[in-house]
RNA sequence: UGGGGUGUCGCCAAGUGGUAAGGCACCAGACUUUGACUCUGGCACGCGUAGGUUCGAAUCCUGCCACCCCAGCCA
């Protein structure tokens, strides 16, 4: 079991102000969220912070959370998004049991709403374009000015907006506007637009609708359909809060529920928003919403991220309204630390060095105990084949070492983990390439591991396969997608893709593995020791070849030393 | 130049008038058949800034500065 879901979260805000609100008696005890997704694209984890907060929030207060698609724009939503919201906070480890709802599922109850304050004079149909309108906002500064129209009675407005329902009008021809205040510092407040007419067909609701609410309208009211006491968004909306408190008190739907609005999540190194995220899948950057370089939970999941290390770092991070930038080692120690207490060991060499073990018989195999996990003796050992021929990884030798190099050389002794220590007697070389081809060793047949002579101490220890019985394995290793902390910070006429990492992904193709990763299941994760943690890819990886994605690499204390 | 927010260690983030939690990162050491893990120690005389109130201020008051958001018939 992971130890990352031990820690609880300190409090944050929001959960003192719902500890406020049911102190006070509010919502008679009780505490319901939503996590409302618009399926217009994938989730990230910044989605994931969101549904954390929400879900978690519900959780800790005994409460409920729904899930909601706030659909309300046909021209951009799709089901396809629908399937992948509901796949990935399922695999959050979220449940909201029977409550998947849709915003369209209320447009008849929106609708009637709106004849409703129509005929309270709160609303009306306005006739201006979107430019004319554009300019009556009014700026920053200066106030807006009404529109000509703001005055039709109640009976014309009704007339027209169910004219505008039927289907009369052609698209962007009129709009209801809530009649607020042209005046208003907060332009959200200038009568914002309530319902649009577009003929679009809805993925759910198909042809029925020709108008469609806004955002501002919708959203509260979906929120007190549903009895949520909790509304809670990211920062951008704070100033639609009059707005959203202005629709609860015209319309009276019965319920009060309160927006409260928290800092969005921006981690280092990455790009979170859709519209950026779009541009690299559909512009090649990267080869898919769920490449393993991608901050979206489809490609964080093929990565090899666990949904209890994303929970442990929305945790970590905690909740605030200012504007903050979290460094994605924080996410990498998540990942790491919940592997390191699951995930199996098992020795692959990535980029193979052959070494001839001169004095140990040509026909011989001897099949060595390996520990799965000295992190948990409960996961058990298994044996791991040993012979004359092997590989070890060309890192670990080096003809001309610096001080403090603890692995293999001229004249040197290593531990082999889990089998013997070696010394390097000969270095073959490829003299016109200056390349190392293959070492001569001798072993030292006392220092077996767990044999009584083993405790001879040796500077390093190794990882290597037997070369008659190790696969073959492509491996890819994947590093931050972009070079900078900060990918929008770039040169005059320069974009954020100015600052992708060229090196974001190396596939090795020559790997060689431990033959019980013939067996391995795609999606299952290892540590290959001393190198990271690896994943099974669940796309590539076909009964032709083992296709493994890294997820993050170990914490390398040499590779600080060397520079 | 309007309105709304935010400023506490390199990065997150507690703190709500009684003398700066914690995590990540980093540094040093111990342990180690993973240069991993683990463990130990270090890491803000200071809380954007300048004043003020107070026995006492990151917390209260005033001024200033910086950054973010808002002029979609997007969400």
């Amino acid at each position: 079991m992971s130890n990352s879901s031990a820690p609880v979260n300190a409090a944050n805000f929001i959960e003192d102000r719902v500890r406020e609100d049911l102190a006070a008696g509010k919502n008679e005890g009780k505490v319901h969220t939503r996590f409302p997704p618009e399926p217009n694209g994938y989730l990230h984890i910044g989605h994931a912070k969101s549904i954390c907060l929400n879900f978690g929030l519900a959780e800790k207060f005994k409460g409920l959370c729904n899930l909601r698609f706030d659909d309300t724009n046909p021209t951009k939503e799709d089901v396809e998004y629908v399937d992948s919201i509901q796949g990935d906070v399922r695999w959050l480890g979220f449940d909201w049991q029977e409550r998947r709802f849709y915003a369209s599922d209320y447009f008849s109850r929106l609708y009637e709403f709106a004849e409703q304050l129509i005929r309270e004079g709160k609303a009306y149909v306005c006739d201006l374009s979107a430019q004319e309108i554009k300019t009556h906002r009014g700026t920053l500064t200066e106030p807006g000015t009404e529109s000509p129209y703001r005055n039709r009675t109640p009976e014309e407005n009704l007339d027209l907006f169910r004219r505008m329902r039927a289907g009369e009008f052609p698209d962007g021809s009129r709009v209801l506007r809530a009649k607020i205040d042209m005046a208003s510092p907060n332009l959200n407040l200038r009568d914002p637009v309530l319902y649009r007419i577009s003929h679009a067909e809805h993925h759910r609701t198909g042809k029925s609708w020709c108008i469609y609410p806004m955002y501002d309208y919708a959203h509260p009211l979906s929120d007190a359909l549903e009895g949520i006491t909790h509304s809670i968004c990211t920062m951008e909306f704070e100033d639609h809060r009059p707005l959203y408190d202005w629709i609860i008190e015209a319309v009276k739907p019965g319920a009060r529920p309160e927006q409260i609005e928290f800092a969005r999540l921006n981690l280092s190194n990455t790009v979170m928003s859709k519209r950026k995220l779009r541009e690299l899948v559909e512009q090649g950057y990267v080869e898919g919403w769920d490449d393993p370089r991608m901050p979206t939970l489809s490609g964080l999941r093929r990565r090899g991220y666990t949904p209890e290390a994303i929970r442990d770092f929305s945790d970590r991070i905690g909740v605030a309204k200012s504007n903050s930038m979290v460094d994605i080692a924080m996410l990498e120690h998540c990942i790491r630390e919940d592997l390191n207490a699951r995930a199996p060991r098992v020795m692959a060499v990535l980029k193979p060095l052959k070494v001839v073990l001169d004095n140990y018989p040509a026909d011989k195999v001897e099949w060595l105990e390996a520990e799965n996990n000295p992190q948990n003796p409960e996961m058990g050992s298994r044996q791991l084949p040993f012979s004359r021929v092997l590989y070890i990884e060309q890192d670990d030798f080096l003809e001309n070492p610096p001080k403090k190099f603890f692995r293999l050389s001229p004249g040197q002794e290593v531990r082999l983990k889990h089998a013997y220590i070696i010394r390097c007697v000969a270095v073959l070389k490829d003299e016109a390439r200056g390349e190392v081809k293959e070492l001569h060793c001798t072993y030292d047949p006392e220092t077996k591991s767990g044999a009584p002579a083993s405790g001879r101490k040796v500077k390093g220890t190794l990882h290597w396969v037997s070369a008659e019985h190790a696969i073959s394995a492509e491996v890819r290793l994947y590093d931050h997608l972009f070079l900078k902390e900060n990918p929008d910070d770039v040169g005059e006429g320069e974009d954020f893709k100015a600052n992708l990492n060229p090196n974001s992904l190396e596939r090795l193709s020559s790997c060689r593995v431990e033959p019980g990763l013939a067996e391995a299941q795609p999606g299952s994760h290892f540590q290959f020791l001393r190198q990271g943690y690896f994943c099974l890819d669940v796309k590539d990886a076909g009964p032709g070849g083992l296709v493994f994605n890294r997820t993050v690499p170990l914490r390398d204390t040499w590779a600080k030393i060397k520079g």
